[in-house]
DNA sequence: CGTGTAGTTGATGCTCCTCAATTTTTGTGG
DNA sequence: CCACAAAAATTGAGGAGCATCAACTACACG
């Protein structure tokens, strides 16, 4: 799900010139503060949507695969930056021109209506994801996402790279290579042809618990041994501590 | 800000009868579950809009003030709850009718649709605030948004406890707790009447710089010394490519 | 005057960040 | 193709921020 998902669909609704664009591995589709000129639809490869924050932070909003819409604003100016993470195909159609033909087209304005009110929605599951789970949890759920989007025979090629994962999820890039280093360690996940960013899913129902809870989880260390020296009855989220190891 | 801000404008565009409500402090207006047969537009008081997850946990996904619309659903079923927190009245609209309307009436759907496109960008905004900020700046910010929301005469009375402050950014009650009376502690807040929810800002210049980056505030202590070991300049994280445009 | 709810405060430990070092992969020019 | 440099990823040690647990205070309400 997309950031107002203006797709394929709408944009032949709109009955507007359609520009066919393409793009190559880390080229800038376009850049924060440029004018909102077009609206655009992913139609093949990869993307990502970010802006650069003071002091040399970057934030991930998003990660655009075929089919999702981007681009769109509701003042003049784009807020983000969007570039290609891998060879990329889009279609593109001008902004005045989709607004114009939407005011007298009410068939065309509901579509648009629409797309924008599931994107919002959308946006608020989101921000819950982002509220109460952890990092191991968010990679658990990201991985078997990248896996429903682009997943080619159980092979996952990752088109980001770790320091882009965690600029989309706001932890270190430490962070993420531990988590995924563990996933494998446990074998709920495995590393093809010796490359970082090639995975297969071995384990998803292991994976699945871990990304709605990862409390029975032994995350970052394979020696550690937890002190399990506790406590009656937790109230609220049970916790089994102590398992561990791991050669 | 609001998820799809139905408001007064577009419930009277709308040509529609509208039905004013009121509901007492504590009063639910509708659950989670239920059936999506209204929109609504808060009017007097303040409302939040929560879901209970597995566990004992809430996640409230919002405040709602005068202004502010809440109720829409893509689906048939309301995903959240939403109840007063103070004596409040709304406006309603029956959901089915808006949508037929919309359907024959281009400028109607094209207000929805700004609507619902504002909310979008508005949820995708916050996501960045949940990612990056420290408890204790997403507590200065919010302090900061409650004095414009509803400061009267400088003091601020605050609708809501610290225990849904603390479900609002997906931290604990402790949290917010000592942060407040951190702020309070460092003189940049106050307590009014001895009440713990009537706040007057003292110093609004420290707690926009707090809500911004809290790095140079000792938050939990009054008395730990922080080491200020600085760093030259954290290393790189460049990927120059493509154009740059700006306005 | 107990009982319940909201809020505060302290001690302790887990999760993740920070800094640093190392290894692996990728890209470039001879 | 290999040599080399740059970038990406991994790993470890130590510390900051927040959760958790527990105890306590203040106030409202029967």
């Amino acid at each position: 799900m997309s950031l107002i998902n203006i797709d394929r669909a709408i944009l032949e609704a709109a009955n507007l010139p359609i520009i066919e664009l393409s793009y190559d591995r880390g080229e800038t589709v376009y850049e924060q503060g440029a004018l909102a000129q077009f609206v655009y639809a992913v139609d093949q490869g990869a993307l990502y949507r970010f802006r650069l924050m003071p002091g040399e932070r970057r934030s991930i909003f998003q990660f655009l695969f075929p089919g999702d819409g981007f681009g769109y604003e509701t003042g003049r100016h784009h807020r983000d930056t969007v570039r290609a993470l891998t060879n990329i195909k889009a279609l593109a159609a001008s902004r005045p021109a989709l607004l114009l033909a939407a005011k007298s087209d009410a068939r065309l304005s509901n579509l648009l209506f629409s797309a924008a009110a599931s994107a919002a929605l959308a946006a608020d599951e989101k921000t819950d994801i982002l509220r109460v789970k952890t990092a191991t949890e968010q990679i658990a759920q990201f991985l078997l996402e990248m896996e429903v989007c682009l997943s080619k025979r159980g092979i996952i090629d990752l088109p980001m790279s770790r320091s882009q994962i965690a600029d989309y999820f706001g932890v270190r890039i430490e962070t993420v290579s531990r988590a995924i280093n563990a996933f494998q360690r446990e074998k709920i996940i495995q590393f093809r042809d010796r490359e970082q960013r090639r995975i297969v899913i071995r384990d998803k129902r292991r994976l699945q618990k871990l990304a709605s809870d990862a409390s029975d989880f032994d995350y970052w260390s394979v020696l550690k041994i937890r002190t399990t020296a506790n406590t009656e009855t937790p109230p609220n989220r049970n916790e089994t501590h102590g398992t561990s190891i791991r050669p």
